[in-house]
DNA sequence: TAGCTAATTAACTTAATGGTGAACTATATG
DNA sequence: CATATAGTTCACCATTAAGTTAATTAGCTA
């Protein structure tokens, strides 16, 4: 009987980038810092909708924010990309097999077209 | 004004993958096909909770199952994981820069502290 | 000080998630 | 047919998530 931490930094992570607005968020932040009203921008979402989406990616570690005056200029924290990508590169093998398979049954199939043609 | 779909393939997938209890499945089942019952067995948690599981996996496209007699073998579906991979591979500039820049930190330091032996 | 801009917090609603036990379906077998 | 095994569905509960509007904090500027 194994007992699952509830919300280990990997979970955390994409439970954060299961969402299309936080993972917009991240695309932009990838041209560099910006503040809170410059993310929001291009989203039809009021302020705090943006302020939780926005503490959700900090608690994931995927942002960091800083102070300069009244602004909290956010940037890119990609630490738990890495995680994401550690984890899921686990599998490649098997994405890597299955277009293997197809490109074999891509083959079989114009192997027999080219048959029925003849 | 942007608007997202709440329910695109990557976030179901993203949102599939933030349980640990769903990715020790997927672990699992990289070893092969399993049953319902065989998947459930490491876990202190009752059938319906793991068939939820199991169709959450099957609703994001991570698994497949088929029939044989009363059993209902699931099987990894990669595809998934694969757009996960891609949609992660992005950013991988930005870990490798932070590594990097942990790197020349590092060796800075080191620098010093020759500078401070001599 | 007053007022503007940036952003967060509070209070609330609605919907989704993750779990349970009990009942049910489907298949195999004595 | 009766019973055991495999698994799902149902009805329910508690918690979390995502959004809102209204109020609040923080810093700049006239």
């Amino acid at each position: 009987m194994v007992n699952y931490m509830k919300s280990d930094p990997l979970s955390t992570a994409f439970a954060a980038l299961a969402d299309p607005t936080r993972r917009a968020m991240l695309t932009r932040l990838c041209e560099g810092e910006a503040t809170v009203n410059e993310i929001a921008a291009p989203f039809d979402l009021s302020l705090p909708a943006i302020s939780k989406h926005l503490k959700v990616l900090e608690g994931a570690g995927l942002i960091s924010r800083g102070r300069s005056a009244q602004f909290r200029p956010c940037r890119l924290e990609p630490g738990p990309l890495k995680d994401v990508a550690d984890w899921v590169e686990r599998y490649r093998r098997f994405w890597d097999e299955s277009l293997d398979r197809l490109d074999n049954y891509l083959k079989e199939i114009q192997y027999k077209e080219r048959s029925d043609d003849a």
